[in-house]
RNA sequence: GGUCGGUUGGCCGAGCGGUUAGGCAGAGGUCUGCAAAACCUCGUACAGCGGUUCGAAUCCGCUACCGACCUCCA
């Protein structure tokens, strides 16, 4: 049983007992989206699983800071440093936008699709146009603490010199400094100012036709892109904090640059663990905004796609993912989103039958008492172990298969104690609403005040009386009409119970 | 080319030295007015070849294939 919380840290590839700075406070950084576009559904995976992390740090009774920045500014599409356009100017540009409003309307249609995925807001969520003074006193340090060069304008971090002092550099990602210009492709060996392949830009002068630019020592210009995230979380978690998250792929550079920026510009670490997402590939293949192989979040609601079937719904596609581990990667076809979905339902059916059950008797002695109660445990100890989702549902599944049980009556109440059934109760809508953060809809039309509901008992009634008197055309008709508007009854032993699909 | 990771039954996906993962699909059975649902039982999977071990899907080596990063991406 693993009773305390282990998280399996990239900074030294293994799995370690997670102790916070400061007891019962946790600090987390997560690298959040850079708004030049529509969200993309590997972002939302990203997101989600931290969600999840967030969720369960919070059940745990933890008080999180959980910070999510929005990158505004400073990220380079391009080659090299220099010469390539900033992501959001080059939006702006070519729409006629100002930067601000492309921003913003990414940043909303971001916020919204979080809200459709169910993802807790960060408690902070800072914006690196927010921070350029913060970000300018960064590249003054550095500067200061002698591991910058100003060029041209341009300011650069000098991994060479950091390579040599005990952080060193590319430990996250395993890189040598040698290499780096060695394992270069050849295409990406044009280096300008730089005086070191693996240097990077902390301050970029503005050319004539860049619109976003502000004043600093140094030119007119704006931050490198790694730079938001190291001034960012050092302003609101502090010099070193506990988790910084983001996807693999953020890894190298962003990450190695992030960890070289803040030992040149604090003299230390700044996350003590670093949690990797893993990608969300379709058909085998990373999926990717560039090439083509990427569903929106809309289309795979919709199922406007030739990639799937039909439509899933967003709590489909949520508990789809909550059912990898996140440091695997995930596969999307339609037939695993088809499997999902019956899951899905299964698991929600199995909560509304379990939350109806009453007339426990049995004592805690007995067998099955102590099977749910290991049940239980198990799904908490799974969590706690570098917070294995896939393995905790499993365990909610053998209980969903006791629950029907008991429903049925197939297992007498009297073999569950009144204990255990409470616990059972508010165990398992913790655990499939709290920390896994999915919403029930399979009972969607209902408006919150019970109409539906209502509604839908009358009918089950009138056809309980039809089927009373062996009336099975009228019997028959309810049952055939409410599918056709994909309602569907399930008739029990001690009634019937209706879903929508 | 360099670095890292993966290859699990029809599909998805856990496990990572000895115990049933789980979901979906499939087969048989129970229940039911019929159907659905539910419950029970079942398949005996770990890329290949060597090695370590009393014992390996799990550790080591080689081979094959796939992927990620080294450009932009979560």
């Amino acid at each position: 049983m693993q009773n305390e919380l282990v998280v399996y840290n990239s900074l030294n590839r293994k799995k370690e007992t997670f102790t916070p700075l400061e007891e019962g406070y946790i600090g987390m950084y997560v690298c959040g989206p850079t708004v030049y576009s529509d969200v993309h559904l590997g972002n939302c995976r990203t997101f989600t699983s931290f969600d999840v992390i967030y969720r369960y740090l919070l059940y745990q009774g933890y008080k999180v800071r959980y910070v999510r920045n929005i990158t505004d500014v400073g990220h380079l599409e391009g080659d090299t440093d220099i010469g390539a356009e900033d992501k959001i100017s080059k939006k702006a540009r070519l729409e006629r936008l100002e930067p601000m409003e492309v921003v913003q309307r990414y940043t909303n249609g971001f916020h919204d699709m979080m809200r459709i995925f169910n993802n807790h807001s960060p408690s902070i969520e800072p914006r690196a146009t927010q921070h350029i003074i913060e970000q300018i006193e960064m590249v003054q340090a550095i500067i200061d603490n002698g591991l910058g060069y100003v060029k041209n304008g341009s300011v650069y971090f000098n991994t060479v010199k950091f390579a040599k002092s005990n952080a060193g550099y590319g430990k996250l990602s395993g890189r040598i400094i040698e290499d780096l210009v060695a394992e270069s492709r050849d295409d990406l060996k044009h280096q300008d100012e730089k005086n070191h392949p693996s240097d990077f830009a902390i301050w970029i002068k503005a050319d004539p036709s860049h619109i976003m630019r502000w004043n600093s020592p140094w030119s007119e210009g704006f931050p490198g892109w790694h730079l938001e995230c190291s001034a960012m979380s050092t302003k609101y978690l502090g010099k070193t904090f506990d988790i910084h998250g983001g996807g693999n792929d953020l890894k190298f550079p962003h990450h190695e640059n992030e960890i070289a920026q803040n030992h040149g510009a604090c003299g230390c670490a700044p996350a003590r663990y670093w949690l990797h997402t893993n990608m969300l590939l379709m058909n085998g293949k990373k999926m990717s905004k560039s090439d083509g192989n990427s569903i929106t979040p809309e289309e795979l609601f919709t199922g406007d796609s030739p990639h799937v079937s039909k439509g899933y719904s967003p709590m489909v596609i949520r508990f789809f993912m909550l059912q990898s581990h996140y440091r695997s990667t995930l596969d999307l076809t339609d037939d695993a989103l088809l499997a999902a979905e019956k899951g899905y339902r299964r698991l929600m059916e199995g909560n509304q039958i379990l939350q109806k059950l009453d007339g426990a008797t049995g004592s805690t002695d007995a067998s099955l008492d102590q099977e749910i109660r290991a049940a239980i445990a198990g799904c908490v100890a799974d969590m706690n172990d570098d917070f294995n989702s896939p393995k905790a549902l499993a365990g909610l599944f053998e209980l969903v298969s006791k629950v029907n049980s008991l429903k049925a009556g197939h297992i007498a109440m009297s073999e569950i104690s009144a204990e255990t059934l409470d616990a059972l109760k508010q165990h398992f809508s913790d655990f499939i609403y709290t920390i896994f953060g999915l919403k029930d809809d399979t009972h969607a039309g209902d408006n919150g005040n019970g109409t539906m509901d209502g509604l839908m008992q009358l009918i089950i009634d009138i056809r309980q009386n039809a089927r009373a008197t062996k009336d099975w055309g009228t019997s028959d008709k309810i049952r055939d009409s409410l599918k056709a508007l994909n309602i569907v009854l399930k008739d029990g032993k001690d009634g019937t119970n209706w879903v929508k699909e």
